[in-house]
RNA sequence: GCCCCCAUCGUCUAGUGGCCUAGGACACCACCCUUUCAAGGUGGCGGCACGGGUUCGAAUCCCGUUGGGGGUGCCA
């Protein structure tokens, strides 16, 4: 074990990476780098958990794709819960000793008869003094003492919370399994945590963590609770409504540092005028003193334009390099046996300024793998109906196919030329052009294109739309 | 119901009592560039929730109101 802070990241089990729990991952991760501590990953499984593997896997492969690798000295576990099971009923056990807690017979719907007969919320401590020992059916809870807690928090500062309004919460089951609240108090202690830094949601429960650690008799760790993130209706984000696994923007063709450097930025900025920064720059400013109070809204148009500057900031070598999981997809609009390496790396430069993912790049440039593209019959209408569009095409297929140079620059030059014939303006003579041998009105540059798709080809395509 | 948190352009934020006539980014609009679509450039639109204090001076401090969110289980 390191010696420095020690970090802890447990997402709940939900079967899928949260981008809430990627930014919080990121905020433990930061400063674990940063302060020389560790980054201790823990499963919050129950015996319930279904695949368990398999989402720890998941967890990992997130975890590796933001920069949180397993194999740097910092990364500890993954731990699961229920490796701890024993301290858990120990620490029961011992609170039970010392007085702190007690058994308890009430079913719920009797404490939910007595609140009703009382007026008072929830449980109102009926059996603290009735001296009831442990038994099958019977719950152990922590008898709350009288004064108030102050939770100390680096984000939000100190705040009060009065026991009058902390019920007698429960520590045990009835059938004597641990609640989740002293799982992971008892977890945090086992794994000398130092530092919580979690979601915001979890302060209402803090008082409760902390008094356990209290009766338990050690020093709580640091609080830091961090605003959550939410949607447009400014509501917690949820798997049912909202797009929030990252597993999802990871297969859609985000790059991970636009995502990082996006999610740092919901609720904490970095210093200077910039906001697009590398992690480096990041791990070196991030503080949770700066981190803010209110709930951010979680916006993929802003995230997209980050990933478009990281997408241009790329060589064009790693650009094509980090398209090839899209250009072999099982889902790529051509033949496989069409794709052409060389033709893509040639067009790749177009292609990288104009793309914000990685997935809309298959239907950027399928045309020239496809063997007849799918012609937009409408556009087609519109486009040669327009005066001196018919001449155009036929004209500019007989030069094509005669053509002593085939370049981008010649072609251009020849296009336009034929056009001018006709009256029409250097935009107006490419738009039958593109259409007879793309099938759309927009596209990458056409010339560019052309070339790349060769003679044979294009003026194949040409010849088929003139005929038509 | 009770408890807790929060409140600057539509969104993410800068701002810690005078540098604020409130700065930037995304989005939106216009123009430029241009080979369609983008990218890029220039400009524009647009905000301190409200009411009281404190102070020579408040986006910034205090109180209240309103609004939003979260928590409150023998869920995790």
């Amino acid at each position: 074990m390191t010696s420095g802070p020690r970090f802890r990241f447990a997402p709940s089990p939900t079967g899928f990476f949260h981008v809430g729990g990627a930014r919080t991952a990121l905020y433990n991760w930061a400063l674990a780098k940063r302060l020389g501590g560790t980054f201790v990953l823990r499963i919050e499984d129950t015996d319930e958990a279904r695949n368990r593997a398999e989402w720890t896997q998941g967890i990992i492969d997130a975890l590796a794709w933001i920069g949180i690798r397993e194999e740097d000295p910092a990364f500890e576990g993954p731990y699961f819960q229920s490796n701890y099971a024993a301290a858990h009923l120990a620490a029961a056990q011992r609170l039970f000793e010392a007085g702190a807690a007690y058994y308890c017979d009430l079913t719920s719907e009797q404490i939910q008869e007595r609140a009703k007969a009382t007026g008072a919320g929830g449980y109102d401590g009926y059996s603290r003094d009735r001296g009831l020992g442990p038994a099958p059916g019977r719950v152990l809870r922590f008898r709350v003492p009288d004064g108030e807690t102050t939770v100390f928090d680096l984000v939000r500062g100190g705040v009060d919370f009065d026991h009058s309004t902390i019920e007698d919460f429960v520590l045990l089951r009835g059938n004597g399994t641990p609640m989740f609240l002293l799982a992971n108090v008892v977890d945090d202690m086992e794994m000398h945590i130092s530092h919580v830094v979690r979601a915001e949601e979890h302060l209402p429960n803090t008082p409760k963590q902390q008094l356990l650690w209290q009766a338990l008799g050690r020093r709580p760790p640091v609080w830091a609770h961090v605003p959550l993130l939410v949607n447009e209706q400014r509501k917690k984000l949820s798997k049912r409504r909202d797009k929030v696994a990252v597993e999802q923007y990871w297969a859609e063709g985000y790059l991970a540092e636009a995502m990082v450097n996006y999610l740092m930025t919901l609720g904490w900025s970095p210093p200077g005028d910039q906001e697009i920064v590398p992690w480096s720059e990041i791990e070196r400013d991030f503080r949770l003193e700066d981190v803010n109070h209110s709930p951010a809204f979680f916006d993929v148009k802003k995230l997209t334009a980050f990933n478009g500057e990281y997408i241009r900031m790329l060589s064009v070598e790693d650009f094509v390099a980090a398209c090839q999981p899209f250009l072999h997809a099982a889902d790529v609009p051509w033949p496989a046996d069409r794709f052409d390496a060389a033709k893509f790396a040639a067009l790749a430069p177009v292609v990288q300024s104009r793309a914000n993912t990685l997935a809309e790049v298959p239907g950027v440039i399928d045309f020239v793998f496809l063997a007849d593209p799918e012609l937009d019959e409408h556009a087609w209408e519109k486009t040669i109906s327009a005066p001196g569009a018919k001449e155009v095409l036929i004209e500019t297929t007989e030069a094509y196919r005669h053509l002593p140079d085939w370049s981008a620059e010649v072609l251009k030059e020849t296009l336009e030329a034929v056009g001018e014939e006709h009256g029409l303006k250097k935009g107006k003579a490419q738009a039958p052009i593109r259409v007879a041998v793309t099938g759309r009105t927009v596209g990458p540059p056409l010339f560019e294109a052309l070339d790349v798709l060769g003679r044979e080809e294009v003026v194949r395509r040409l010849t088929m739309a003139a005929s038509m």
